[in-house]
RNA sequence: GGAGAGGUGACCGAGUGGUCGAAGGUGCUCGCUUGGAAAGCGAGUGUACCCCACAAGGGUACCGGGGGUUCGAAUCCCUUCCUCUCCGCCA
């Protein structure tokens, strides 16, 4: 949620960085947030005035009983009485305006950083870093989904059977595989600095409006009926929730937390042919790297975390590039996002391996997670967070890249974690 | 799942309708004291919002969450969540 005094104080800014996003009226939108919340202090400064002189005359009441004057007293009450009824009035109009407001800024997007790209689709995403070169493969070469079946390692059809699509099974060398991933992306995590949790991977109705996921996203959630609980689609949600309602002092910064999670992803609407294999699942493996940084620091952070990303992809041999995602491709709570994409051979796709953004305030303003300053006075920090990695697409990729006539290769790094060098029949 | 007890500020812990944003203690901050430290003494020490210059100052709300009774509630009533103890069940 966009904090009120930004938009308050930096109005233009705030219209031309929402313009970004291709929201036209943003001015509009923007100017009317404004509208509610001058109604809303007026409101507020009328309705604390009633309470105070009701607040005053009722002690004042307390008084008149104990030196007995009793018709006093039992007039105060009437005009006590009446004042309550105004402020009750005064208060609905106060919690509606309220309301209202918390309404249109949760449907507004975060602001993007001035770094963000114009633009309205995908393509215009710019390019920022290339690695690696494609791996010359023989022209019998398999996409993933064949070579899981020669290689009898992911089973979709099983999954299918247990639970339904988009729930494979992994077998044998392909279980250990993601294991593998799994253990390396953590020890990577950890030699970075970052504090391994892990969390409940169900969470409750508050956690899921505190980072946004509800109310408008409920299509992504799985909901667990008879309960206000959801599976969560990744570790972001109950890893930052950790920091929701608290004060942190400056010595605690930066917080850097790391947890591995299974997620779990509707996806409702974007399944289609081009969907296939391990590219997009209802359950994944992720690991996921989280921090809670000063304002001033949260850039070179995000800055931190791509590197920690690229390095990940690089000893994983992966050929990958790293975009700044345009305005148009931004997710609705981001302020900035650089994406990682990886080149799968088998299928000649650069697939979505990792999405590191920077929140700022955007979170923190609905989590009330705070720092406080050296002059005693509390300020929003920024959440940033990223995959570290998503772990199917991964694997996909290491699967189609590696792959020769009678096998797959394991990148060397990876060796240590699977005790096997190769996947061969 | 059954029976009972309880949720108060950073922490411990008073408070059963009026002057309680909340006694007392601990912790913390600043000052005095000291060669230095400890002890001691004094002052301060929650959050959000509103007025105002985001100052000083003032106001409102908050004693797990929500609702109610009352002129007035941390205190009474309803509801919900959570914690603890005992019993049962169980990886």
């Amino acid at each position: 949620m966009l904090e009120i005094a930004i938009i308050r104080d930096h109005f233009d800014q705030a219209v031309s960085g929402l313009a970004k996003r291709n929201i036209k009226d943003a001015g509009h939108l923007l100017s009317e947030v404004l509208d509610l919340d001058k109604k809303r202090r007026e409101t507020k400064t009328s309705l604390d005035s009633l309470l105070a002189e009701a607040n005053a005359k009722s002690k004042e009441i307390g008084r008149l009983i104990q030196a007995g004057e009793k018709e006093q007293a039992k007039q105060f009450k009437q005009e006590t009485s009446d004042l309550k009824n105004q402020a009750k009035d005064l208060q609905d109009q106060f919690n509606l305006l309220v309301n209202k407001q918390q309404e249109a800024l949760y449907n507004l997007p975060n602001i993007p950083n001035r770094k963000v790209p114009m633009g309205n689709l995908a393509s215009e995403n710019e390019l920022v870093e290339e690695w690696g070169d494609f791996p010359t493969l023989d022209e019998n070469a398999l996409p993933h989904w064949n070579l899981i079946n020669t290689y009898d390692i992911i089973d979709f059809d099983l999954g299918n059977k247990l639970t339904g699509a988009g729930f494979p099974v992994y077998k044998g060398k392909g279980a250990k595989l993601v294991r593998a991933l799994v253990n390396f992306c953590l020890d990577q995590a950890e030699a970075a600095g970052y504090l391994e949790i892990q969390p409940p991977i169900v969470v409750n109705e508050t956690s899921g409006l505190a980072t946004g996921q509800l109310p408008d996203k409920e299509g992504q959630m799985y909901a667990i009926s008879d309960s206000n609980y959801y599976l969560i689609p990744t570790a972001e949600v109950p890893i930052t929730n950790i920091y929701r309602d608290t004060i942190l002092d400056v010595e605690d910064l930066p917080v850097k937390n790391v947890g591995y999670t299974p997620c779990f992803r509707r996806e409702a609407g974007s399944w289609g042919a081009d969907v296939r294999g391990l590219n997009r699942l209802h359950q994944f493996d992720k690991v996921e790297i989280v921090q809670i940084n000063h304002p001033e620091h949260s850039y070179h952070a995000l800055d931190e975390m791509c590197k920690h990303v690229a390095s990940l992809l690089q000893q994983l041999e992966l050929p990958y590039r790293k975009l700044n995602l345009c305005g148009g491709d931004l997710g609705f709570t981001s302020a900035q996002t650089f994406d990682f994409e990886v080149y799968a051979a088998g299928q000649d796709k650069w697939l979505e391996v990792s999405s590191v953004s920077n929140f700022e305030t955007y979170q923190t303003n609905r989590l009330k997670l705070r720092c406080k300053g050296l002059d005693k006075k509390n300020f929003l920090l920024h959440t940033l967070n990223g995959s570290a990695l998503a772990i199917p697409r991964i694997l996909a990729a290491i699967l189609e890249n590696n792959q020769f006539l009678h096998g797959i290769r394991i990148p060397e790094v990876l060796v240590p974690y699977t005790g096997f060098d190769t996947v061969s029949k």
